[in-house]
Formats: C-alpha cells, sequence, structure tokens
DNA sequence: TGTACATCAGTGAACGCGCGTTCACTGATGTAC
DNA sequence: TGTACATCAGTGAACGCGCGTTCACTGATGTAC
C-alpha cells in the first residue's frame, strides 16, 4: 500500500468516525502513522485530499449496478427491483453521513462537483441506471406502458435515500430485516398499485 | 425583536449562506448587529445556539400537515397524495442542506436528537402523519386493503428527500414544474401499478 | 568492490491565524425616599 | 422633583488553543565510475 493510500484511508476513517469538522490535518496524520508533512508531499492541502477521499474512497455503485446486471427479461421484474432496492438501501446507509456531511462546507462541494462531473460521475446516474432498466422491461412488455421509468427511479431510491437518513440520524446501523422489509413493501405497492 | 431572536436569525442565515463550518461566532455576531460578547450572554455557548438554531429556525414539517389537513375522504386521493408531494418536496429542498450538514459535526447531532426526542419530535414524524393518512383512507375503501401504510409513505417523501438531495448537490433551486411533474409522475405510478 | 554523490520519502518543530470564550467595563433605565 | 443607588443589555479588547501549513533537516537507497 503506497503513503496516499494510507493516508486516503486514515482520513476516511477519520471522518466516518469523528465527522467531518473533526477530521484535521494532526487527527489524519495520527492515524495514518505517517507526519502531517508527509501529508501535505501526497497533497496539495486539505481540501485537495478530501476531494480524493470522496473521489477514491466513497464506495460508487457499482453494487448497484451489479444488482442491474441482471439483463432485463431475467426473472421477474419484482426479483429484479427487490435486489435492486436491496442494493441502494446498504450503499445510502453507509455513504449518507459522509455525503451529506458535505453541505456543511460549500466550498468543498463545488470542489467535488466539479471533480466529479469532469468524470461524467454524479449522485443522478443510480437513478438514470434504474430508470433505463424500467425502459428495457417496457419494451419486453414486462412493465406498463404508460408509465413514466424516471417516476419509478425517483419512487424506488427515493425511499432508499431516506432509509439511510432516517438511520443515521437515529443513529441505528442498517437493519437487514427492515431493508427487506421496505425491498418487499415498496415494490410490492409499486407493482400492483394502492387504489382501491 | 428581542436580541435572541436577532441572533437566531443571524445565525440560521450565516449556516444557509456559507455553510456550518464557516458559521463562526464572529461571523453570526456581524450579522446580527450584535457583539460575539452578547451571543454569549445569551447563549451558554456555540453548541446551545446551534440547537436552538435547528429547533426554532428550521421550518417544520408544518406545511405538510397542512396538506394532510384535507381530510380522509374529502376530494381524491390522487388529489390529496399529489398534495403532499408538493409540500413536501419545497420542505425538502429548503431544508436539506442544513439539515444534512449536521451529519459533519456528531456532537451536534446528538444534542440536536436530544433536544427533538425530549418535545417528541423528529424527522419520522412526517412519515407517520402520512401513514395515518392512508390508514384512514384504506378505511374508507378509497385505497386497497393490502397495501402497507407505511411503505406508501416511505415512496413518496423518499422520493422529495431524494429531489432536495439532488438539487442541492447539484446547486440548482427548486423548480416548481419539475416538482409538479415528479407529483404527477410518481402518485400516477403509484396509484394504478406498474405492472403490465 | 569502494567511494562520492544525487535522490527522495519522511520528519520535528515551528509559524501565523482565526477560532470560541471571557473579562472588566459603560451607559441607559428603573426605583426608593 | 432631585438624588443616590441598583439593575441590566451590551461592548472592546484580549485570552489561550488548535488549526492548516511550511521550513530546514535526516537517513536510507540508488547510481556512476
Amino acid at each position: 500500500m503506497t503513503t496516499r493510500d494510507a493516508l486516503l484511508d486514515a482520513a476516511a476513517h477519520v471522518i466516518r468516525t469523528k465527522g467531518l469538522a473533526r477530521a484535521t490535518t494532526k487527527e489524519i496524520a495520527r492515524a495514518s502513522g505517517f507526519s502531517e508533512a508527509t501529508l501535505y508531499k501526497n497533497f496539495q492541502d486539505k481540501e485537495e485530499l478530501f476531494v480524493a477521499v470522496l473521489r477514491e474512497r466513497v464506495s460508487s455503485f457499482t453494487p448497484l449496478q451489479a444488482a442491474l446486471a441482471a439483463v432485463p427479461g431475467s426473472r421477474t421484474v419484482r426479483e429484479n427491483l427487490e435486489d435492486v432496492v436491496r442494493a441502494a438501501a446498504d450503499f445510502y446507509v453507509a455513504s449518507f453521513p459522509m455525503s451529506a456531511s458535505i453541505y456543511a462546507e460549500p466550498a468543498l462541494l463545488a470542489a467535488h462537483r466539479t471533480s466529479l462531473s469532469r468524470r461524467g460521475a454524479g449522485p443522478h446516474l443510480a437513478g438514470e441506471a434504474l430508470a433505463a432498466y424500467v425502459t428495457q422491461e417496457q419494451k419486453l412488455g414486462r412493465v406498463a406502458a404508460g408509465v413514466e421509468p424516471s417516476a419509478v427511479a425517483a419512487i424506488l431510491l427515493g425511499a432508499c435515500v431516506q432509509y439511510g437518513f432516517l438511520t443515521s440520524f437515529a443513529g441505528r446501523p442498517a437493519d437487514p430485516d427492515e431493508i427487506n422489509r421496505l425491498a418487499s413493501d415498496t415494490v410490492g405497492a409499486l407493482l400492483n398499485g394502492i387504489a382501491a
């Protein structure tokens, strides 16, 4: 492992355990086992370190994309969507506190936004991937034609984001049973509709 | 307006415009027109000020509850739910950055949590209120019996939370047209179901 | 193989700055007689 | 009404501290001949 990786790991760990506001260069250096001076040999300043952490240490949507890799037409729509909800709920619970922290520092948010858009990345991609899946299923006749795919994405991912928000707020860890229920209840209501 | 109110307004304004991390006692004092010493005459320390801001200056769910006040059985379920989505989307767009900031300072989050629970308040109440409305409509036969009310709440409020998250992240303001579309698309998909 | 030098990852100690907080004070207003 | 004192909202200036950052330095490793 390179020194740079050790510093990134240490920074991510400190941010997660003490919060962004308490993630000082001294604290990160101590956690990494290197000196603060070494931190500045590897990163131009603290902001560059943080942007690198956000880019390289906040797990991306790969688990969700893996769940979607169950190609359209395979299994049932219900099974596929429930898998998506489970993966997304885990993902948002894990990443919500760190992603949310960024709103405390608008300069960091702006830098992160720039960094993401330069790579064509961003939090909207998850919704687009899910909407694309729904569109495919519509073409295959497994989802009703009148449905707006982006609405399905907003509904399912929204429920997961909110679950991440609420559990983090309450200081509770993710509960697999709760997540299973969330997946079957939301997908169930959405598939059949709630109209009497 | 009391001095205390002026300080709370100033603090809320600074947090919203410069971010929680840049909301220093000096900055807040300057924005209020009073001295830092006066700030400390009115609040024991910075944390007490911030908890008071969160309690007294982050608008609560009253708009959502007003939307729900359209009592069960009145108008159509579709109209009622679309009103809820519109109110909730506005609310989360406005409050997301400040609510999210709090994850940067775990000590402040814990203090806020304590403050809320002492008053029986908290972010889960919106979902419970919406679920209660759905339960009533079920009893009136206007919503299918098999539906889990909390799933409907998770779906609709989740979509709104996520909308707040994405617009704040992108630095875009809330767009009324977008919100109207969100309301009609999500409620539409949910009412009729998406199964082919 | 030995020697002289270059490179480079890493450091201890210090820097200035802005932070949250406190101090001793002022001056306007109220009150007792 | 006048006077002496108490109260109290508000302040300017300073405090120590921990922050992000930089400096001059060390010592291990590689390289030329």
